[in-house]
This record gives C-alpha cells, sequence and structure tokens, in this order.
DNA sequence: TGTACATCAGTGAACGCGCGTTCACTGATGTAC
DNA sequence: TGTACATCAGTGAACGCGCGTTCACTGATGTAC
C-alpha cells in the first residue's frame, strides 16, 4: 500500500476507534457529534468528510466491524465444541469473552433500538438475525447427532439469541466475575429451553404417529 | 382543585403526551430537545421550567407512569388467570394487550439502554425488576398448586421478562396480526421454559433424595 | 535520476441554526380584610 | 360583597455555545516523461 493510502486508512480507524471509544462511555450512538468524534480521533472537523459522508455512514462500518466479529465467533465456538461436545456451555463461554474483547462494538449492535437511521437498524437487524439463522442450523444438527429433534428449533434458536444477547447488553458493563455468573444463568436458561423444546418434539411425534 | 392548579395539571400532561409522541417517532428519549417538547406541547420554552427542572425530570415523571400501567398490566393478568387458569396465555395476552394501548411507554422503558442518566436508567430497572419479581412468585405459586415445583424460578422469572420485553420491543411497531404472531411464539417459549425448568426440578430433587 | 505537474488528505475561517437557560415582565387567579 | 395586594403560570427577548457543513487553501505524495 502505498504512503498515502496507509495514512488514509490509519485516520480512518482512528475516527471509528474515537466513535467506539465514546460509544464506550454509555453514549448512544445517535447523540455523537461529528466534531467530538473528529476531536477524539485527533483531526478537523472537516477531515472527517475525506472518509465518511456522514455518522450514519461511519455508524455502518462500524456494524460492518461488529457482524465480521459476530462471525469470527460463530466460528471459534464451533470449533471448540467440535473438539469437546458441550455446545451450550462453550457457545455462551466463548460469546463472554467476546463481550469482554468487544464490549463496544457490542453495545452499537445491541443497545441501538431507537433514534437511529432505518439504514442503520436494518443493517444491525441484518447481522443479529444472520447470526440467528447459523445457531439454529447448529443446534438442530447438534441434537440430531444426540438422537434427539428440536420442537421449532428456529423459534428457539430466536429466543436463545433474544436471552444471550440482551442479557449481554445489560451485563456489558460489570465484573468479569459478574459476566461470568451471568453466564452461569444464560447456561442454565439455555439448558431449559433445549430440554422444553425437546420434550415438545417428542409429545408431538408421539401425537402424529 | 383550584383553576389555576387544574390549568397547572393540563399543561403538565400536554408535556408529557408530547414527549411520548416524539419517543413515539422512534426518537431516543436521550434524543428529546427541551424546544422540541415544548413546541410540541404548545407552550413557550420557558414554560417548561415552570414543571420540570429538566429533561431529565420530565423522564423520571414518565418512568413512573410507565410503572403505575406495569403494576395495572399484572393486576389485570392476576385477576384474569384466577378466572380461566391458563397463566401462560393470559400473561402474553394481557401484555400484548398493554403493548397496544400503551405502545410509547413501552418504548421509554425497554428502548433506552444508553445515552440516559443514571438515575433515569435505575429507575427504569426499579419497575422493571419490580415487575419481574412479582412474576416470580406468581409463576412458583401456580407451579406449586399444579402440584410442580420450578428449578431456580427466579432466575426463570427472569428469563422470561427478558424474553417478552424485548420480542416486544421489536414489535411494537408492527400491526397487531404481527403482534399477535410473535405473542404465539412468546407463550410457546414461555412453555419451553416451564417445561425446562420442572424437568430441572425433578432431576435436581430426584438426586437429592 | 531529475523535473514539472496532478492528486488529494488534511486544514482554518466562516456560515447559519437550534439549543438550554436567564431575566424581567404580564395578567389572570387567589387571598385577606 | 368589594377592594387592595400577593401569587405564580406563562411569556418574549436575549445570551453564549456547539453543532454540521461550505469553501478555498496547503503541502506532501504520486506520476509522467
Amino acid at each position: 500500500m502505498s504512503i498515502r493510502a496507509e495514512q488514509k486508512e490509519k485516520t480512518r480507524r482512528a475516527i471509528m476507534e474515537a466513535a467506539l471509544k465514546q460509544i464506550g462511555q454509555d453514549k448512544a450512538f445517535s447523540n455523537l457529534s461529528l466534531r467530538e468524534v473528529a476531536r477524539e480521533a485527533g483531526i478537523a472537523p472537516t477531515s472527517f468528510y475525506r472518509h465518511f459522508q456522514d455518522l450514519d455512514e461511519l455508524g455502518l462500518a462500524l456494524v460492518d466491524e461488529a457482524g465480521l466479529s459476530l462471525r469470527q465467533l460463530m466460528r471459534k465456538a464451533r470449533k471448540r465444541i467440535a473438539e469437546n461436545g458441550t455446545a451450550i456451555r462453550t457457545s455462551v463461554e466463548t460469546f463472554i469473552e467476546f463481550l469482554n474483547s468487544n464490549p463496544n462494538l457490542f453495545r452499537l449492535l445491541l443497545r441501538e433500538k431507537a433514534g437511529i437511521s432505518v439504514e442503520l437498524r436494518r443493517a444491525i437487524q441484518r447481522e443479529v438475525d444472520h447470526f440467528e439463522s447459523e445457531l439454529a442450523e447448529h443446534l438442530s444438527a447438534q441434537a440430531v447427532a444426540r438422537g434427539k429433534t428440536l420442537y421449532r428449533h428456529e423459534m428457539v434458536a430466536h429466543a436463545m439469541v433474544s436471552l444471550v444477547f440482551n442479557q449481554g447488553a445489560d451485563v456489558v458493563d460489570l465484573s468479569k466475575a459478574q459476566k461470568k455468573a451471568i453466564g452461569e444463568d444464560l447456561i442454565c436458561q439455555l439448558r431449559m429451553m433445549m430440554l422444553g423444546s425437546e420434550l415438545m418434539s417428542k409429545n408431538t411425534s408421539m401425537a402424529n404417529n
């Protein structure tokens, strides 16, 4: 990469990091100001426009990054599960690692429920949905491998993501020990969902036979 | 009430309604502006200060109102359950009625995860927690009445509230038919949780005996 | 390799705007006698 | 009941401020020959 392009990329990163830092300080994305972000990034406000058309475009870039992280998280969890088999525990623990290493990306994905553009909201929804359907497949395959079936596995995946993400969002600022404790609760909750789903599947198939 | 006090109360209501209306238009509470709220309420910006010290105090008043609605919701659900017994279905359906009649109060309670004052966030948390512990008691009593016990009923209540509130938050703008469909899913999810919890309780007590 | 020109990331001044807040005021309502 | 004074919800002008955005510019980097 040329010197110029390298420097430009560095500035772009600085802008994105500045925005994430402010999101970390309990600011909603919709409360960010272009001038504040530029100040934090160490550039003139006008320089912002060399990289993004407006704050919304910056938001989309950040959501892309968050989606990428989520996909890496998923891959890591899958690999670990293949090694040791305990799907729920491994998934939740991997997720909590993600929380610890990317708290601000996570905040962006899960705390922005109002006050942002339609486009940004859709982009966030897309990432979460994608994560969810990967999880659904995964759960289903796992259940089959154990000789069981799930009742409405896609809805189960939806509920599980709802539980994990939302309790994750509440817990993102707490200590590692507290996160660990919530993690154990989440594992328990997901097991309950699985048990319930398996039981319903049994009863349904029994009724159908 | 004196004429003066009556008029003051009316203006206060107008301010609160104006804020709720703007929250309804997909604005986060933290993005409200005092002048905009005053404009919507039909008063001069300066008049706002005759009623609230600042926007935060207005927020607290709104959260109080939302908490009151939640408590009424709970009472209504309890009464209905006493009449027809089907706890989960009745609760979810009552909740969806609440969603339909108080969408903006609900948005305030559930979409404000970032960018608001510590005090306001705490007030919101208090209302949700209160709702949750009432639900926990209720679930537990219901299970006992059916001759069953729940494993970790408080955690189950927490998970259920997490499921219902967060999926409710996603669905608050959709049509009644769509809300109904999500409601059915929620009922199914909660039943899975209950089943799982009962099953775990059985296994635990078996292990303990 | 050296030179002349093009590109373009970053800049500082300037703009108009909506904001929260202050202040002294007005005039209807309330109170005391 | 009538009068004189007190209260106080609502007001309009004014303030200083940070904002997003525009513009013409600078000077280092890149390119063509």
